[in-house]
DNA sequence: CCGAATATACGACCTTTTTCGTAAGACGGG
DNA sequence: CCCGTCTTACGAAAAAGGTCGTATATTCGG
């Protein structure tokens, strides 16, 4: 199995995929001790995991060698883009305005002015349309 | 229970609170056609969800009449932010500018051009600070 | 007063996700 | 060469989410 059509990658998925964004390639032993670091899991469970992943075409690996290498087989901004798409439509009715406000509007996260610039040209193009 | 300390409604939970949001309170009948619109589901398994949520905390009634009467017992905007801020922190780095420029760009869930001037007066008080 | 309609309660079952124990093969130091 | 260590593979069980059948109670029209 390949490049699946319908990107879902559950919880777990998620936190294993974001290290291997991070890391462009890992073992299956790297990305456990990185998980391993902020929760307590078994190292055969992120193995497991990672072996659903591929069958599910969501990583891909190396097997050529004794200790598999794995990285990423989805994309990391479509994947965003989509789990985004399912919030705005479970979380705020499908209405991206107001989580964009909510984003904006979010005290611990702040936007520097030069990010602001960026969402101002982002949103100009969209007006002019 | 009462209000419950991990805000993690599951996507089935988070369709009821959707409509109990919008309708402030609202029978198990009411909810249940509303998604029996949209999706195909047997009217049990609406009132399960609706009793397993009342268990948790994330939603109460009102059984003093034989029809039950719910509302929501989570905030609308607290849950909304609680949400997004896990997923500007596990998604997109802790900033919440990408996640934005994401978001606006969603070709399948198009702002108005009455939306944009809501986000454009937004980003306007944000750049006077 | 009876039966159809409607309500809640509850348990069972299925699927997906997550967890881990155990086996078996490869590797390396002594 | 042998043993402890590391690796993958595999299967089974636990956990979580969602689905619905069925039982039972209540209501109401005729």
């Amino acid at each position: 199995m390949s490049a699946p059509k319908t990107i879902k990658p559950t919880e777990s998925e998620l936190e294993i995929l974001q290290i291997l964004w991070k890391k462009g390639t890992a073992t299956v032993r790297e990305v456990h001790e990185e998980l391993a670091s902020t929760k307590d899991v078994g190292y055969t469970t992120t193995l497991k995991l990672m072996q659903i992943m591929n069958e599910k075409g969501i990583v891909k690996r190396d097997d050529s060698m004794r200790t598999h290498v794995y990285q990423a087989a989805v994309n990391k901004e479509r994947t965003q883009k989509h789990l985004l798409g399912k919030m705005i439509d479970n979380l705020f009715g499908g209405s991206p305005t107001q989580l964009v406000i909510q984003a904006l509007g979010d005290e611990s996260h702040k936007a520097s002015q030069e990010e602001l610039e960026k969402i101002q040209s982002m949103l100009d193009s969209l007006k002019k349309r």
